[in-house]
This record gives structure tokens, sequence and C-alpha cells, in this order.
DNA sequence: CGCATTGTTGACAAAGTTCAATTTGCGTGG
DNA sequence: CCACGCAAATTGAACTTTGTCAACAATGCG
């Protein structure tokens, strides 16, 4: 199959099971994995899928924006994207990675129609299938198990906001970043010959941790000072993350 | 209907639809609404709440536990309730009231079980409607809608939560502090002939606006200074919220 | 009236931010 | 291949905001 195949609207119900099956599982990296996708049959994935639409767009690029009306509903395929909450200053507070597998955008199977509560930001090229509200919310009719899968989602987003909370407002900017370097090493790391290596500028860092980036500056000089990482421009190399908290 | 009665245990299944209706509609306030309601059939609306036992708790009993596995689903039927946190070193975080009609312990509602993810606490003596987490599931299985509802809510719940942590990371003290007596004011507040009235204490509000105790006390006292508010010992007569923000 | 709870005030300390001035690293084009 | 230029990162010092602590005042209940 070729990239324009792919990248080509495959709306629509389930023609023959079987054409379908091999359009979209193709779509999908081995090993795949979603919480959406969880205890539904293989049939009824197969229809999910079917009628997905798959995007790739580069880094940077917004998929929804904080305020507009929920239209579509996401499930991150391949790349890096990030859930961000925009202040009324204007400025843009990092609320959590979104990996292949998450889903976003659920506000749209929610009725009457609303708005996204947040912006999704590229962080590199992505790839991501994308549901129209109404055919999502007609899928979810159909599926019951999606609106469960779509519960225990919300749930756990639930979860991470409280928890981000308690630190982002009980812990000291030195505790946030440490935080935030041993999460990312977690969720965004390779393992590297020296340890765990992610590319974010001390920018990214500051803006991840809610701290300034003279802050992260200091702070991460002073680790490296310490051995416990390595730092080029727009890179880490943490070495000993346990010794961090 | 005795008051005995109201608080005995009514799970199982509905026997004779007309005398569960008559038994459960009691107990529930005249006007009584619910987001988790919303939506469902009456039919089946009186086998839910045919399934709940009633249970009345006296002011500031925990109702749910951060941490422990979550046994049962709550709605609040009459008096206030709050969520909190525990931050690492002990301290706790208020999140948002719980008011008649909002339901809790939703985690309760997950498969596999998992543990409350926040602490429920009385702030009156409240009531409660409670649903064993088995019975829950199964009547959750039975009602579509339920998992709709059960869906919204943790969605509305996420985004309070993103919308707070904006507010707690990025905004001055004072503002928190008058966001909070806003807040307060439209949620827990009567109307007073001064002005809105509610029965907080100076610590109350300096615990749900992230401040202490002594930075509220001095705002409090600038806004009562400048005609804003008055107060007296553990109770606030908001004047002019508008004149707040 | 006595007592516990609640609230007040001032002086001080701590944590981070801001800003300006530089320096470093790295890709690009001559 | 080197110099240029830009973005990223660093550093010090002043400044702001808010918390901490100790002492004290007031409120209201039994």
């Amino acid at each position: 199959v070729s990239n324009e195949d792919k990248q080509k609207k495959i709306v629509g119900g389930v023609r023959r099971g079987q054409a379908m099956s091999a359009a979209t599982c193709d779509v999908l990296p081995p090993g795949f994995r979603s919480r959406l996708l969880e205890g539904i049959t293989s049939a009824h994935t197969r229809a999910f899928l079917a009628a997905a639409k798959q995007q790739t767009t580069s880094a940077n690029q917004v998929l929804q924006h904080e305020g507009d009306q929920a239209s579509h509903l996401f499930l991150l395929v391949a790349g890096l994207a990030a859930f961000y909450k925009t202040s009324p200053d204007g400025s843009r507070l990092f609320l959590r990675w979104i990996l292949p597998g998450d889903a976003f955008g659920l506000a749209a199977l929610l009725t009457p129609p609303r708005p996204y509560r947040t912006t999704v930001q590229a962080l590199r090229e992505v790839s991501v299938l994308m549901w129209e509200r109404d055919s999502a919310l007609g899928l979810v009719s159909q599926i019951p198990q999606l609106c469960t899968n779509a519960f225990a989602i919300a749930g756990d987003y639930a979860g991470r906001l409280a928890d981000l909370l308690v630190v982002r407002t009980g812990q000291t900017a030195q505790y946030r970043l440490a935080r935030v370097l041993v999460e990312s090493a977690h969720q965004i790391g390779k393992r590297g010959c020296e340890g765990i290596e992610f590319v974010l500028t001390n920018e990214q860092l500051a803006e991840m941790a809610g701290v300034s980036p003279f802050t992260a500056s200091r702070q991460l000089n002073e680790w490296q000072r310490q051995g416990i990482l390595r730092k080029s421009r727009g890179k880490i190399v943490l070495r000993a993350p346990e010794r961090l908290v």
C-alpha cells in the first residue's frame, strides 16, 4: 500500500470486513495498543478503524485548539504531541504528553457539543487517526465498550491532572524539575550508552516544570556538576535518575 | 415513611416497581436533579435508585479516602462535601465542592478495581446515596446512559481541574483568593440583605485558594476596608463581587 | 467569667523571577 | 573550511511575592 493510499480518507461503513481489515490494520504499527480500543472485539475494531481518516501532520502544528468546538476525536498513531492549557495572560501551560495509543479530543463524544478544553500540539511529525464527531457518536452508540473506555481515559486524565496540581502547587521548583526529567526519561527517552537520552531544550523543560528558564538552567547545571546528568544544546542525557528525588 | 425506613438498606432488584418508586422518590428532595441521572428513563431511574443505600453522615466525616480501593459509588443528596488531594508532605489540597446532585467515587465503576484518587469529606451533615461496586457495575451494564453520564462527569471534572491548575500556577495569591470568594458565593452562598453570605473561616478560604492564612487575613481586611465585603468570625458577606477581579 | 478558637499585625526569611549582559554551540553560505 | 549569525544557554544582582513565626487581640460559647 503506497503512502498516498494510507493517507486517503477511508470513511464509510464496513464493506466486506476482510478488505477493511487489511486496509486499517495496515496503518497501525505492529504491536500497537490503545486504551481506547481495549476489550473491543476485532470485528468492532475493524468497523471503528474503518470509519477513521488518517492524517500526517508536521511538527509544531496545532491539532486541536482550546475553545474551538470539538469536531473530531483523535487517536495518536505515531509521533509525539502534548496537551497545553492557555492561561488568561496568554502563556502556555504544559499538561502532559500524548504518546502513540493515546486518544484525545474526547470532548467530541459529548452531547450537546462542547469546546475542546485543551490545546494539542504536535512536537514531532505525527500520524493520527481522526473521526468526525457525528461518525464517532454513531460508533460509540454501536460499540458500548467505547463509552466505557472513554470514561476510563477521562478518569485517568483527571487523576493525572490532580497529581499534577499537587506537584505544581506544593513542591519546590527543584522537585518539579526533577519530576519532569524522570517522567520525560520514562515517556520519551531512549536508552543510550551513557544513560537515558531525550531531546528537549531548557526552555521546554522549564515550561513543563512551570519554572523560569533561568531557574531551569541553574538547576540543570547543578545536577550536571554532580554527575547526575549531562546536557548539550537541546538534549539531556540522564545518567542517575534515582539520585534526583 | 419514617426516618428509620429511609435509612435502611434497600439494595436488591426491583420488587414491584411502584413500591420502589415511592420508596426512592421519597428520599430525594423535590426538584432534585443530577447529572448522573440525566436522560435516563424513569423506569431505569427507579431501578437505579432502588439499588442504592441511603446514608446520613455528620460533618467532617470522610466519605472516601484517597488510596483506598474504590468500593462504592456515591451521589450527594443533601449537604455539602469537598474533594481533597493529599500532598506527599501530608497537607491537604482543596479541589472543589460537591453539591447536591453531584456524584463521586466514580472510580468504583472502573474495571479492574482502582483506588480512589481523591479524599471526600463532608463539610456539613450530608445525605448520600451509595452503591456497592458490583451492584453499580451491573446497573451500568443494564443502563448504557449511565456510562455516558459517567464519562461526561469525568470529562467535566478533568476540565475543572485543568482550569484550577491554570489559576493555581499562573495567578497571584490575590487573584486566587478573589476567585475563591466569587465561586463560594456562587456555589454555597445565600442571598442576604447586605450581599451574598457564606459560612467559611479564613483558614478554609486560605486552604481553598492555596494561600497562607496570614495572606488571606491581610487581603480580606484590605477588601473589607474597600467595602467590597464584610466579615465576621467564620462568615463572609460579599457585597460587591464585581469589584474583586 | 474563663477558655478555646479564630483572626491580626509586624518583622523577617526564603524561593523564584526578572533583566541585562554575555557566552556557547552549531548550522550555513561564501 | 572558516567566519558569520542566530538561537540557546549562562550568570549575577536586584527585586517581588509570599510564607513563616511570634506575639497578641477579639470573639463567642458554655
